[in-house]
This record gives structure tokens, C-alpha cells and sequence, in this order.
DNA sequence: GAAACGTGTGTAACCGATTACACATATAAT
DNA sequence: ATTATATGTGTAATCGGTTACACACGTTTC
């Protein structure tokens, strides 16, 4: 018996025939171990807890992605949490998780916090506190790529469609953007949204159409919000990029296939996913860790509704 | 020690007395019960396992979270497997299920077998055997409705776009679809793709408009072929829906925000995925279930991308 | 030849809950 | 008064593994 666990977990000494003995009896007798009975006693498991805002939120399908076939490499496995914005059951979740001894926490949820349970967590494209490990893209930077992006194509009245000031990275953008606009004399308007939804984002789309009279370029929060205005334009009977060019950032799957292809600024999802899930799993295993952060560049992926490159930017 | 047990769990007796000093012991103490030292004794965990077959399909976000909460309403969590289509990770990752004790399975494989593991399962929108415990679209019926939806019309010369003949609810949509469409003299052509990713729905989407010269009409297997189509044929400057219609399946969140507004089929993810964990959940619980598989109904969602109705069809 | 060491195996304690069972007490039935 | 019944609590076994420890044996080392 406990030779048998020696043999199974390869420590401790064995002798090559109890080895061969174990072997065939566990294929004999289709043994494997019970996780429940070693996590127990380990006071840890193969487990690791994700924690997200809202799964339906199609920027999350490629970072699960990342993170299970990350986690899958190394051995763990993923409980999912699904948590409302705004709703304080990322606390529930943080106990169900400790309740299973769950090695480790990836996060996206803003709440989160480390401290009552100790189990490590590493922050996904979210950072609370300065001494949390998190993976994450370089939001000012996109910000930056996507202003910039405009400011190339003869921007005239520019919108901001800015993200819940409520979340880290969209504040990161809306500086990347205006540390591009501000230097210019380029008018610009900011409208600030307080969700990710397509509902909000329908809406906002009507709104802006209203509200503001002559706009020629758009600089949205996330692709969902460019699709929104792209359709509402098209609607309106706008040609884009002509009469009005927009932006996204996200590049979820569906930018490629609507008409005009909607250039926006890649987030690496599935990358994010699988490095944060690594990074876990170092914490994990105690290996050292050579940065608690890491930081991926965004990309701009350009389409076709943004209009053609001006040579020259001079007044 | 045991009383403290029976307080929590509620059986056996216990004095009021002693109920109240747990209780406040427990919130003294921040107590919380290890779930794995239970799941150890109970044989049987909290857990459901969650089997798909590729996260990143936008179809799934919505049937992942009518499971997530139909699953925490009723006190389960969800661990997370992934499978790439083709692969035998199913087999793997029924272990692993087996291997932390849960309770139940929801899959959406092919090969998922239910005999080797003895754990109740419940198939996604797949169904092998007779006996299954299954929640499904009446795919013949969607078939039906999309068909129909495009007879109504004027159709032309329309274009199947079958899914994978591997898929049986493909194959049911393509019943459904000549059952509408063989007693009619309608003309029409099939085309049948390998896969439900966006690069083959792109890359078919090119072809076929090289391939069929006059196609007026289009029925995709889904909203990405559909989707993929429109833009195409956007960029060849045809005019949706005047010039060819295209109707699709799935009504994932996108099609509303594309313009013209697909039309399409919509099956109900989220429902599914709640009724389907609320199932399982009766099954685990070995409530007497009224029915072994549950059926829902796919719906019309009219939207932009086909012609207005014809009055009458008389030839 | 005795002590030290390397190798291999088995026994028993342990992880943190649940629960069968024994036991103690109070109340009801005979 | 005696026996049954209801109520409450504590002890110990159990779930299925891991591992500290004791022990046995063979080989070096001095």
C-alpha cells in the first residue's frame, strides 16, 4: 500500500519488481488514484479557480481557451465562477474555491481579494494592488495605436467612446488616446458608457447619433461598441470609412467578418490566458518567478473602416 | 465535534443550545467546512464537469452561463474541459472527472461514454444513444423554419451551406431544410463544409461565390457561415437582402450588430445549458424525472437580411 | 566482527469531514 | 415504579490516499 503510493508518485525507494508488480496491477484492475482522498491530505489540489465578469462577454471565450490548455499542460484543471458585474459574489466564490483547496486563483474581477484566503492569485488584465501578479496588456499603448491610427487618416471631429471609468484598463486607454489627441489641435468629445453589454452599446450607438451632429471618426472602447456604431451608420445610410471611420479594440473573432472589416487593436486573449495560467502555476510550484507582471503589447489590426492614409499631417 | 457536524447539516439532534454557540463559533472563527474532506466521505463532490468540444465558439459563452447558474442556484460549481473536435481528451477528461468525484456530467462530445464511469450525464445538443439523458434543439424544426423563412420569400436559386455530416444536429437542419424545400420546384444547390471555424466559414464564403454564378438565396449552418457570406457578397457589391438573402443559425449575440441585421435561427444557449445543468442536477439528486430528454424549440428571429414576404406563392 | 549505511517494505498516524453506535438524561406510557 | 421513547452528546470508524517511522536485509567501512 504505501509502497504502492511510492511507486505511483516515484519517491522514496522501490524495487524494480514491486515497480512492475504496480504497474500491472493497475492496469489490471484499471486503477487510478482518487484526487480527492491526495488533495485532503495535501491540503492542496490539481484545481485552479477562474474567476470571471461575465462569461458571455465574447472577449472570453479565447482566454479560456488560453488558460485551460495552459492549465491542461500542467496538470490542473479549471472551476469556473461566473460572477455579475458589480455583484459581491466574487467573495462567495473566493470560499468556494478555499473550501476546495484550490491551488491557485485566476481573476478578472475587480474585488478580489488575496489576503482572506491565502491561496495565490494572479490578476488577469486587472490589477488591484501594486504587489499582485497579474498578466496584462499595455492598455496606454492601445490607446495610443488607436488614436494614432485615426490621427493618420485626416480625424476631423473625433468621438470617444470611453469605457466604465470603474475599470483600470479603460482608463488606460482614454489616456493612451489623449496623450495622442491632446497635443493636436484635432476636436474631440468624450462619452463615457458604464457597461460591456450589447444592449448599452445598441444604445449608445442611437445616442451618439443624436447627440453629436457631425462626427467623422470614432474611437469606440471595444469592438462590441464599434459594431454597434458601425451598423447604426450604415443604417443612417453613412458610408464607412468615408463619411465616418471607427476603431475597436478587442479584436474579437467577428471583427473579420462584418462589412466593412472593422480595424481595431488586437488583445492577445488566448496568449493572456495561457501566460497567466503559467505564471500561476509557478506561483504554485514555487518556482521562482522571474516578473510578477507581465505585460503584452497590443496590436493594431488594420481592415477596412478606417479610411486611407494621409501623407502628410500638416496644417 | 459530531453535534457541530449535525448543526451544520441539519439532521440528527441538537439542542437549541448548542445550535446557537456553533453558530457563533462559526462567525468567530470564520469557519468554513472543507468540501473535499466531505466530497472524500460522500464519495461525490459539489462538482459538475463540463465536457465541450471548443470553447472559443461563440455559441457556447450563453450555454456556459445558464450552466454556471442554474448550477450555483442549485450549490454545484462547474470544472471546465476543453476538447479540440477529433481528439480523445474526452476519454482523459472523464477520468479526471471520475478522479475528483463528481457529481455529474454535462457533454457536448461525441464520444463521451457514460458506462465506463459510472456518473449520471446529460448530453448538450448531442445525443448518442437511445438512453441518454439529453437537452436539445429540434434542429429539423430550426431546418424547417429557416427554410420556409426563405420560401416565403422569393428564393431564386438558393444555396445550402450544410454542416459537418459528423454533426447530427447538422444533419437534422439539412432534414428539416429539404423537407421544405423538395416538394417545392424551387432550385437549389448543397454545399458542405468540414468544420465550424471562422477560417473555413471565410474561405467558404469565397469559393461558393466562385463556384455558383446565380445564388439568390443562402442558408448557412450557422451564423458565422452566414455572417462570413454577407460580407462577401458586400464586397462583390451586392445588395443584402435585394440582391441575394441570406439567412442564419444560432443567433449568437453578433447578428443583431452587423448590417444588415442577420436573420436567423435562434437556439436558445442559455436556456439550454440552465435546463440541461437543472436535469442533471435531478438526476444527481435521483429526483424522479419526468422526461429523460428535453426538447426546445429553435426560433425565427427576423431581422434585415432577407427580402420582404411575398404575398402569394402561387407559381 | 561491529558499526554505519543504502535499499526496500510494512504499520500506523494523519488530512477534515460524516455517521453508526453507545451512552446519558428527560419525558411519556404502562 | 418500571419500562419505553424522545432528545442530545461524545467516541470511534471511515472515506482513500501520503508519509513518518520502525524494521529487515545486504553491503561497505574501519
Amino acid at each position: 500500500m504505501a509502497t504502492v503510493s511510492r511507486a505511483l508518485n516515484k519517491n522514496g525507494y522501490v524495487s524494480e519488481e514491486a515497480r512492475k508488480k504496480v504497474e500491472t496491477a493497475i492496469k489490471d484492475l484499471k486503477y487510478y488514484p482518487n484526487e480527492v482522498a491526495r488533495s485532503l491530505f495535501q491540503k492542496t489540489s490539481k484545481m485552479i479557480g477562474l474567476l470571471l465578469p461575465d462569461i458571455s462577454n465574447p472577449y472570453f471565450p479565447l482566454l479560456m481557451k488560453g488558460i485551460e490548455e495552459s492549465a491542461r499542460a500542467n496538470g490542473y484543471s479549471v472551476i469556473l465562477g461566473n460572477v455579475e458585474e458589480g455583484s459581491d459574489l466574487g467573495e462567495n466564490y473566493m470560499t468556494l474555491f478555499a473550501q476546495q483547496n484550490v491551488a491557485g486563483v485566476l481573476s478578472a474581477v475587480e474585488g478580489t481579494l488575496s489576503h482572506e484566503h491565502a491561496m495565490p492569485i494572479v490578476m488577469l488584465d486587472r490589477v488591484l494592488e501594486e504587489d499582485d501578479f497579474a498578466v496584462y496588456t499595455n492598455d496606454v499603448k492601445g490607446g495610443k495605436l488607436a488614436a494614432q491610427a485615426v490621427m493618420d487618416r485626416d480625424p476631423g471631429n473625433v468621438l470617444i467612446i470611453a469605457g466604465p471609468k470603474s475599470v483600470p484598463g479603460a482608463i488606460d486607454r482614454l489616456i493612451g488616446i489623449l496623450s495622442v489627441l491632446n497635443p493636436t489641435d484635432v476636436k474631440y468629445q468624450i462619452y463615457e458608457t458604464n457597461s460591456y453589454t450589447i444592449e448599452e452599446a445598441e444604445e449608445t450607438a442611437k445616442n451618439i447619433f443624436m447627440k453629436y451632429k457631425r462626427i467623422n471618426s470614432v474611437i469606440a472602447s471595444n469592438d462590441l461598441y464599434a459594431l454597434a456604431v458601425m451598423k447604426e451608420a450604415q443604417q443612417k445610410g453613412l458610408h464607412i470609412p468615408r463619411d465616418i471611420q471607427v476603431i475597436g479594440y478587442d479584436d474579437i473573432p467577428f471583427s473579420q467578418l462584418v462589412y466593412p472589416g472593422l480595424t481595431t487593436i488586437s488583445q492577445p486573449a488566448f496568449k493572456l490566458g495561457y501566460q497567466a495560467a503559467d505564471l500561476l502555476v509557478s506561483r504554485i510550484r514555487k518556482n521562482k518567478v522571474e516578473e510578477k507582471r507581465i505585460k503584452l503589447d497590443p496590436k493594431l489590426i488594420l481592415r477596412d473602416s478606417l479610411r486611407e492614409k494621409t501623407e502628410s499631417e500638416e496644417k
